[in-house]
RNA sequence: GCGGUAGUGGUGAAGUGGUUAACACACUGGUUUGUGGAUCCAGCAUGCGAGGGUUCGAUCCCCUUCUACCGCCCCA
């Protein structure tokens, strides 16, 4: 294991080999099926300036007082690695002016990258994670909300993913939630002792947060609480109303869930997770969550603009697919491994490695000096299709050997045409496997 | 932030207060020297997360620390 003072910062990885092939593939869907909605990208910095993201979520919430990874600078200024991607995106709209009249309405963007979050470690969790997010400003139709719900499910389902849910829940407008959150606490209050000591504490900070309580009794209490739905105004009920409609017309399997709430104080109206029903994933069973919100782009210094969007988390994403099997970790076979003999050969073995991969292959070789044999294993283990051997007689003649190692067969390629000659050689190698 | 479990080579792991730390996989080399995926042979941890202590002696006992994993809070 060597210096302990060189380990990676807790609740971090490194990610090669097979890893790095399943993130890419994520990416690469991501990036296409984002697209086809309409959405394209933007970046923007790792960390921002501390208020942002205290700001975008309230100072109380626990992102903000116990989880953010902040850090004065030399200049000491206040800064922040980003623990989700909406604020920064939202500073951004604002600051470029993206509402503007020469912008798209909505403006529909995606985003993905690392995230920081101080906190301890443990299943799907991490101190850098990573998500793939979308956000799109600018429309209250309820049309836009079951597109983004349609997206994350066409998304993920591209993946190969199975025993998805997507649960849904609407908080109402802020008047709506207002109301039903003073409700809830007036019918929570009597009960104050019975309840567990986490939501006793709940109560005052985050009473919603008591609908979702883990503990058996708590649940027992909730069971006969109010609903949110007593409580939605009329725009709020028939704004959820067509949001199912909608996603009834599409074919989107989804749940109500009514104890569901979100962590963030700017949501408002439709909110939603995709969870997993993999027991394996238990402590993290929401590979994506969001929804609704209002007021954040006017927090910033914006116009009134509404925005809906959602962020997914790429490692719990990924530990799902493995768990499932559907991990794709295989890297591509090589086209040409070219094995060669005697050192005078390298050269040569070189320049044709980078004719072929002139030519739109893959070709890689032997840097060590290893024996014929150990070559041919090496190629083996690449996966390599065709093998193409170089030794002094080769040189000589200009004629190698290329064999295709599903078959065995052999056949001469004439090194001064190989632009010419490979194709038909490699014909003529495929028929023989017949 | 709180509680719990664990930490042996590239990997999975066995193991004991006392000369050479099992076994398997992987890897490397060889099996007549220019040809693979089989078999067989050989090699492969001066080291048991790090630091300190107890002891004649510790990988195995004690303390501290780091890390991973599980649960809570919270969340992706």
């Amino acid at each position: 294991m060597g210096k302990a003072n060189f380990q990676r910062p807790k609740g971090t990885a490194d990610l090669f080999e097979e890893n790095v092939h399943e993130w890419q593939h994520i990416e690469q869907q991501a990036r296409k099926i984002f697209a086809r909605y309409g959405y394209g990208e933007i970046r923007t910095p790792m960390f921002e300036a501390f208020d942002v993201y205290a700001r975008s979520a309230g100072d109380t919430s626990d992102v903000v007082t116990k989880e953010m990874y902040d850090f004065n600078d030399k200049g000491n200024r206040h800064m922040a690695l980003r623990p989700e991607g909406t604020a920064g995106v939202v500073r951004a709209y604002v600051e470029n002016k993206l509402f503007g009249p020469e912008h798209e309405s909505p403006y529909k963007i995606f985003y993905m990258g690392p995230m920081f979050r101080y906190e301890r470690p443990q299943a799907g969790r991490f101190r850098q994670f990573h998500q793939i997010g979308v956000e799109a400003f600018g429309s209250k139709e309820p049309s836009l909300d079951a597109e983004v719900i349609t997206m994350v499910v066409k998304f993920l389902a591209s993946l190969g993913l199975k025993g998805l849910k997507v649960a849904l829940n609407t908080l109402g407008d802020q008047g709506s939630r207002q109301a039903y959150r003073d409700a809830l606490v007036a019918y929570l209050q009597p009960h104050a002792d019975e309840l567990s000591k986490d939501s006793q504490t709940r109560l005052e900070k985050n009473p919603l947060r008591i609908l979702d309580s883990k503990d058996e009794n708590d649940q027992k209490i909730v069971a006969d609480a109010p609903t949110i739905f007593d409580y939605l105004s009329e725009e709020s009920k028939a704004h959820f109303a067509a949001v199912k409609g909608y996603l009834d017309d599409l074919g989107i399997d989804y749940e109500i869930d009514q104890t569901m709430v979100r962590g963030l104080d700017y949501y408002n109206d439709t909110i939603f997770e995709v969870m997993t029903t993999d027991p394996n994933l238990k402590g993290a069973a929401t590979i994506a969550g969001g929804g609704r919100y209002s007021g954040l782009v006017e927090e910033f210094g914006g116009p009134e603009t509404p925005g809906i969007g959602f962020g997914l988390g790429v490692e719990r994403l990924i530990s799902l697919l493995q768990a499932q099997g559907q991990a794709e970790m295989k890297p591509a076979g090589l086209d040409f491994y070219l094995v060669h003999i005697g050192e005078d050969t390298q050269a040569k073995t070189l320049e044709l490695a980078t004719a072929l991969r002139d030519l739109g292959y893959s070709a890689d070789l032997d840097f060590t000096g290893r024996s014929v044999k150990a070559q041919f294993k090496t190629a083996n283990r690449r996966d390599a299709r065709f093998v193409i051997t170089l030794g002094e007689k080769e040189v000589k003649t200009n004629q190698v050997q290329i064999k295709d190692m599903a078959t065995g067969h052999q056949a001469d390629l004439d090194l001064a045409k190989v632009q010419d000659d490979l194709a038909g050689i490699v014909k003529v190698l495929e028929a023989e496997e017949e």
